[in-house]
DNA sequence: ACATATTCCTGGGGGC
DNA sequence: TGCCCCCAGGAATATG
């Protein structure tokens, strides 16, 4: 499931690869479905000729800009790939869209559930841009205490995961990060943003920003689809703590990981490590058998099973 | 207006 | 072995 981690990810391997330079000869679309805007057939047309300037992100949205200012927006959703290919690669199923490039390579899209697609945008201000495009919140690590606490107070009877998710209280969370980031903050998923106080509220941040500067540092998590911009896939689902670990043992406390469901997402978590609903009392009383924690670099916590 | 449920889509896994 | 059903979830859309 691409995050931000590894839409970063994936932003970072283009480039490294060369992208940025190039110019597409040609687009071809298998798929309409897979453009979004405009119709398929303008989508190729615009892009015929058209050289590759940059390749940006906001929240788990990739940006690659285009000469002219035009823009070509990704987005992966669930199982969506893009990746740079040798033109004689085998074709794979799902490759919906391909862009030749003049180097003889191909910038392909290929995505087995088809939620993923493509917006070209004649400027980065283009009214046709995705909704959650414009309404993205701030990226997370921009995100502040302040944010959080505003984002509180206007939806106080959310649940902090719901919250989380909203990719317009904060952009490039989904499911994994969210359930990751709460269980390093030690909050219950179910706690509502009201009932946080504001040392949870900081706790939050900050594991949110922590656990995706370390999905980042290995490349973000792949369990079937996630692939880089090379085709490789990530390292971090070696590290996650609470994430598709349900009934195996918590990492901090040893307790069987629990499995319910918060905003309409699979949510797992720690029952004895986030009990805490934020408030102090209940903070400190989830203070556990907490063992000497691994040497945590940023790239690296102890694979586990 | 706000919060939750449904929808899209397909492959994989569980149950029988 | 095979078939059916359900599950996974990001973001748009529908419903309460």
């Amino acid at each position: 499931m691409p995050e931000l981690p590894e839409v970063e990810t994936v932003r970072r391997t283009l480039l490294e690869g060369g992208l940025a330079g190039r110019t597409i000869r040609r687009a071809t679309v298998a798929h309409a479905d897979a453009v979004r805007y405009p119709s398929a057939d303008a989508f190729a047309a615009g892009l015929a000729g058209r050289e590759i300037t940059g390749v940006g992100r906001r929240g788990k949205y990739l940006l690659i800009g285009l000469a002219d200012g035009m823009v070509l927006v990704a987005h992966l959703r669930m199982t969506g790939r893009l990746w740079l290919s040798d033109a004689d690669a085998e074709a794979l199923p799902h490759t919906h869209v391909v862009l030749d490039l003049d180097d003889g390579r191909q910038l392909r899209f290929r995505d087995v559930r088809r939620f993923g697609g493509f917006h070209l945008l004649a400027d980065a201000g283009d009214s046709a841009a995705p909704q959650g495009l414009r309404e993205l919140g701030p990226e997370p690590q921009d995100l502040t205490a302040r944010d959080l606490a505003s984002a509180c107070r206007r939806h106080p009877k959310v649940s902090i995961k719901g919250l989380l998710l909203d990719q317009r209280a904060v952009a490039g969370l989904g499911n994994i990060y969210v359930d990751e980031a709460l269980h390093r903050a030690r909050v219950h998923p179910l706690s509502t943003c009201a009932s946080l106080s504001a040392k949870a509220r900081g706790a939050v941040v900050r594991a949110v920003q922590e656990v995706l500067a370390e999905a980042l540092a290995n490349r973000g998590t792949t369990f079937l689809d996630f692939r880089d911009g090379t085709g490789e896939p990530g390292a971090f689902q070696e590290f996650l703590r609470v994430y598709r670990r349900e009934g195996l043992p918590c990492r901090t406390c040893g307790a069987p990981i629990a499995k319910l469901r918060v905003a309409g997402r699979g949510t797992h978590y720690c029952p004895t490590c986030q009990k805490g609903d934020g408030s102090p009392s209940s903070t400190a009383r989830s203070r556990t058998t907490t063992r000497s924690r691994p040497a945590r670099t940023s790239s690296a916590s102890r694979p586990a099973r």
